[in-house]
DNA sequence: TGATTTTATGTAATCCATTACATTGCATTG
DNA sequence: CAATGCAATGTAATGGATTACATAAAATCA
């Protein structure tokens, strides 16, 4: 505790060099502005906090030497006290991935809309990083997660999680989650595909530890059934949602001599992997064979041909991901929610009819 | 892969969801556990913190009660007392841009060789936004920031900022950077465009309002002006990064009447668009025009023709980035630094030498 | 005017973990 | 055996802000 406050204040030391950035004083502490401004460390507090209970010369006199002397409270300090960050926590498996970019800027959206901060936890689908963030919650250094991951890290609190599923779901939790109807999107793909007068559709699957990616597979079946196509297994791949994984796939198809003029795939990356390989064998993207890609990102307008997807609602499915958090943040009783959203396909050129003569 | 979640189900606790994390006990502080295994705090704290100060038996004893219990410590308290958080916030302007990526993994990569956790806040290069992340340093919450542009936020604390500025530099500041030499790479892809035949080259810059943009600008003045061609001011056009400027560009040139046979693009989602908007004026890449983009981005090389480009040192920058502001935040008395690194030129479909009849 | 409410401010407890310093008991050494 | 050192543990101060409660002064009311 110093003395050394009272001697800062000197009417003298205004005059600074202009063009040198303004030296920071080193105050660090309400503390510390409360003798300068010579009054108590509630007043400041509450002078910062809630103008309207301080009185109007009071206030300005704070807000003078606070300004003066570039002090930001100490956020650790108040959340300790408070309990609350309004930090929330999102977690997505790969940054790299642009479906998640816009979901981001719908949580975002609302969250600022609220107050919340955002910050954006990147695990590589790694069990330990995601449980490392959600240690943060834990650790009360976060409020919240939202996390776009089929598994929802554990974290030792009281009560409900403070933890919103996105885009994914985990089956039989109560864990809140805003995804899109997986069933019924691969089935208006696999509909369109048919209705384009395609038969031997071939199929490239996501992970199947992931439950969306079981129920586009589902979709893809039940889509078959109607068409009366029995599905044959071995059009079916399963890759890991890279480009490179939609090469391989289609790799592994033509070698086994499969023969199929139209694939569906779990989403856009895959997808352009399957068009590059289709080209690279000298099939021609649409005339023979018809891709359609799931998710819609930012590029799938821009391949060659563009790219026929499943358009899921990323901004809506972020909003919405974040409205359940902080409703849940409000008032930890509210139960848990599933909000299932729909998506629409959008045709552009990786799809024609199936060619006559095949 | 999941079925953990239905072994756990056990006959009678049907209230009890299926995936989620152990019923937590309500033990909170080390007070708590210190009388739960009959110790003092400060054995508990030491047990946790510093286990070779703590009896074999002791310590023993009080991992248990901490396991059985589901103890987390509160994070904000400890740092509130230690004054480090390890943690690092790395600011970009837009997620949505591949080329980010593979820096941040950088990051990642070095922040947990050295015990750090990066979270990622996106700032769509609003100086609000960069301020909001940027108090977080002010307030204790993060140790320090890697910045992604080209401005460097004022964060009121003595000394040294932790701050590192990644793939951008901000001139004449003494914070310390890592980033290309724009003004070489940028020469490179131009040379080589001249190597080609090719003399009429036109040049999509970015923002002049960041350095490297204005360096890359430059590189491709000196080049024309080794290659004794005079550049023709109406032959460049300024974007904002995104395919859509590149489209934008084009269809400007074209309008206008100008005739170039190569297109040198500031970055490679704008050579995209670029490449994008030729093909749509009936232009053939590389027939026609040729087409060499910047960053070298995940997809650059799936565009058709697949994208010739300069190739950032991506990963390197970021583990650089991260190692710099880990020497800034062990000893703030180490001398800021600006590490330039070199890029190559990567040669892929979009680039061939000038035809001959133009 | 005296009583009561309202407004402005102050004092001190509190949030929770870390750690300097203090204490105890035991082993080692001369 | 006294002196010394070390290991293990405890007590209490500490970090910085918030806020319940207390008090003083001013405003309102009867």
């Amino acid at each position: 505790m110093s003395g050394e406050g009272s001697k800062r204040k000197r009417p003298g030391t205004k005059g600074e060099p202009a063009n040198v950035a303004p030296q920071p004083a080193r105050v660090r502490t309400v503390k510390e502005i409360a003798t300068i401004a010579k009054v108590s460390v509630a007043t400041v507090s509450r002078a910062l906090q809630r103008p309207e209970l301080v009185s109007e010369a009071t206030r300005l006199r704070i807000h003078e030497v606070v300004k003066r002397l570039g002090y930001t409270p100490n956020a650790l300090a108040r959340n300790l006290r408070t309990a609350r960050t309004r930090l929330i926590v999102a977690l997505l498996p790969d940054i790299t991935n642009p479906f998640f970019s816009e979901v981001i800027r719908g949580i975002e959206q609302v969250a600022h809309e609220n107050g919340y901060s955002v910050l954006l936890g990147e695990t590589q689908s790694s069990l330990v990083r995601e449980q490392a963030y959600a240690d943060m919650v834990a650790g009360r250094q976060a409020d919240g997660i939202i996390t776009m991951s089929h598994r929802v890290p554990a974290i030792p609190i009281d009560g409900r999680l403070p933890v919103v599923n996105a885009c994914e779901y985990v089956r039989d939790s109560n864990i809140s989650s805003v995804y899109i109807d997986n069933v019924a999107a691969a089935g208006v793909a696999v509909d369109y595909l048919v209705t384009l007068g395609h038969r031997d559709i071939a199929f490239i699957a996501g992970p199947s530890s992931s439950p969306i990616c079981v129920d586009r597979e589902q979709g893809y079946r039940l889509a078959l059934q109607r068409a009366s196509v029995s599905a044959d297994p071995a059009l079916t791949a399963i890759g890991d949602f890279s480009i490179e994984a939609g090469e391989r796939a289609i790799e592994r198809l033509l070698s086994q001599g499969k023969s199929f003029s139209a694939v569906f795939c779990s989403n856009d990356e895959m997808a352009i992997g399957a068009m590059r390989a289709l080209i690279s064998h000298g099939l021609r993207v649409p005339e023979d064979v018809s891709v359609v890609g799931f998710d819609d990102i930012r590029f799938a307008r821009y391949t060659s041909p563009p790219l026929t997807t499943i358009a899921q609602p990323k901004n809506a499915l972020g909003r919405e991901a974040m409205t359940m958090l902080i409703e849940l943040l409000n008032d930890p009783e509210v139960p848990p929610r599933k909000r299932v959203l729909s998506a629409d396909l959008v045709v552009r050129g990786s799809t024609a009819p199936r060619a006559t003569g095949r």
